[in-house]
DNA sequence: CATGAATGAGAGTTCATTCAT
DNA sequence: CATGAATGAACTCTCATTCAT
């Protein structure tokens, strides 16, 4: 069931020199069907096909091979987000094209993104690489979202640093739910309309009209001190 | 002959037979500190000052232990979440009190709390009773959804299987910041702020009325027909 | 040609719970069979009848093991050793007492005297314990000759810390020799010979009485400012 | 793509084709750093500023290395030990120039002479080669003593192997006081003294004249059927 | 000749699981 | 029930050796 293209039947998708990126790919690949713990070495040399002590030619050991792994997988990610968070347009547009960013990148690389919503967000006691990683990218998300608030865009009752991790929430479990099947990823209307709503989820939260006027009416009486500005559009 | 030291937390709750107890007592608190795989057997053991092999008469494997305690932990936060989704309430409501049932769970036992988010919510290749019981919650909020969307306090264009995914998303990374520091836990003042955001945010987006007018009207005429209800309600 | 009391047929020699001392044995076994890089824990495991992973439950590493078995081998040496040269009687008899003990200790057990030979005193990088072990005896024996050059036994020209590694090389050496066989040690008559020499000829060296003046003789004219003390002898 | 950064010792040695005298050099010095089990061909081949494979193509393996680096360190010395212990002399003069010899080897080569003593000389499960240079070695000084015996030079109670086993003992041990630095070898004069010291503890032994006879006529007494001839001499 | 990527057999170590007492 | 010694499969990492270029 694994292995197709053994010991010397190989070349094919091996041949120059980039075995490196071979390994690699093929490490991504187990990384995302067998998550960190379950990913052994054996099992990336034989997915990408190249003997055991090759792994160890091309990285120093498990965790580096882990590490590259992630970082191949978030730079780019980084990369983009960055563009856009820095870039010009409103929050919600800017939001609107981390989520294309998003979406695009599952699309072209689901194992990729899987390893990074599994492995990145959420790992157990994280690696260095990976916790800093997160916190740039909390702070990236941090910052535009401070800017966005200067700019009258975002509440000013909402922290942006929580507020930053509560966009990761989301935009995760978006991941989560294509990867879980709970979206269907074969239907691209549907895999549209989730992306749009994942985006406004977070910037318009999930109530009608009438329900947030209900809430904010509620809460004036209830804990007027507590979030005055809030309480002042309803 | 070695390891005579190993009664730390032994004398507290062991005493008549409910020595299974303090395994999986012990059992959370190892879980929530190393995960699950940097977590050994011996590890529990000792951290419930019971003899190595005594693990394995009350739990068949390894598995099974992260199972229990899986389902104890889970299965208090289920039963109180299915009261409030099915009790009386708004959606509004209902979700504060998710929240709050959430924020006390942590306060009470924050590691129980930790293995559930950490460990168990996202595990790769999930164990059985965990699908199950994720599932089941998701239908649990799925449903609260629907009656929410019915009643009209949900948007019509919204997903109600994503959003509760989205919900959960949402809960679970205002979890994370407890638990990474983004939010300091000391501070009572500022623990009710985050449970207050997370809640709005889930409920009314993160955007200024102003900037929600913003996006509905670029919207309209960028895509028209894609979220016409939205649209409309500006 | 190895395993003769395999598996489920080891009770034989172990049977209490001094599987510990069992291990150390087979350890001693194969070290001195093996050498230090050519012992292997499967070997040693085998030769003590018992499972791979309990060697590691009673040892921490094979580094441990290795120590522990130097130890062993060492300390009733080292013991005796003292005892002797802190003790009474001329130099000349402490070293037939040390030579003694020498062989003794072989004769009731070369292997682990081969341990020492072969391993310790020239070890390539010696491990922090055997280098100690040794510096301390070669301390005793050096401290020895202090004494007895102040009892005018040991030639004034004689540097003592030196000597003391002369002494070791020689005794060293007999026991290579009846590890090599060029002693046989089956004749003891030869052994008792051959004990006796190795103790003379530290003493008095192997030259003739004549041989000897015709030295100091030589010596007196060459190179009389170098050792005058020597050169007073003739 | 990784280690351009290995000529450092290259340049100096490797011109034309003698690579393989570069490589046996490199060896040599390795061997002499790491000792034989710890020395890697990799290590060998950067040290002499080579690819990796080259060394294969000079030494069939890494035994065979081995072997070569044994017999360049050896073959001189033997050559050497042969001319004096057949040529003209005293056993003690012949004793002197080997010692002297022995010096100056250490003198311009001490990596080669610590290869020897430390690796070579004693090595666990001798190869073929060492040994039977070993055993040459000891017949040309077991020869030599022989007929120093002979010419009433060597004492009559001395057996000649034995005795030459020893000779290699007290030098050997010489040897290891220079490499361990129980000698200064900063220090030519304590250098000279440690040379005679050497020979004469060899020759002459360690005890003065009185406490000499002191041994003899207490053996006489002790043990008189053991060692008549030396006790006659005293 | 020269190179260094590629190979794969070991060896050490860990740890879940079993079992005799 | 309780204990912890015993077992051995699984995994990582090393490194001598080969081989295509």
């Amino acid at each position: 069931m694994s292995q197709q293209q053994s010991s010397k039947t190989a070349e094919a998708g091996a041949r120059e020199g980039d075995r490196r990126r071979t390994i690699l790919r093929a490490a991504i690949d187990v990384f995302a069907r067998k998550g960190y713990h379950g990913c052994r070495i054996a099992d990336v040399a034989k997915e990408a096909g190249v003997a055991y002590g090759l792994v160890y030619h091309y990285f120093k050991n498990k965790d580096e091979l882990l590490e590259t792994v992630f970082d191949a997988c978030w730079s780019g990610f980084f990369t983009r987000v960055q563009a856009i968070s820095e870039g010009e347009g409103t929050l919600a547009q800017k939001l609107q094209r981390i989520t294309d960013v998003v979406f695009e990148a599952f699309r072209v690389d689901p194992r990729a993104v899987k390893v990074l919503v599994v492995e990145v967000a959420r790992s157990p006691v994280g690696r260095v690489n990976r916790q800093t990683a997160f916190s740039d990218t909390l702070k990236l998300c941090s910052d535009m979202l401070v800017r966005a608030q200067a700019a009258g865009e975002l509440r000013e009752d909402v922290d942006p640093r929580l507020s930053a991790m509560l966009l990761f929430g989301t935009i995760e479990m978006g991941f989560t739910s294509l990867v879980m099947g709970v979206v269907d990823t074969k239907d691209s209307d549907k895999l549209e309309q989730a992306k749009q709503q994942i985006a406004s989820s977070f910037l318009q939260g999930v109530l009608t009209q009438e329900a947030v006027s209900e809430v904010s009416w509620k809460k004036e009486r209830e804990k007027s001190a507590t979030r005055p500005k809030v309480a002042k559009r309803s």
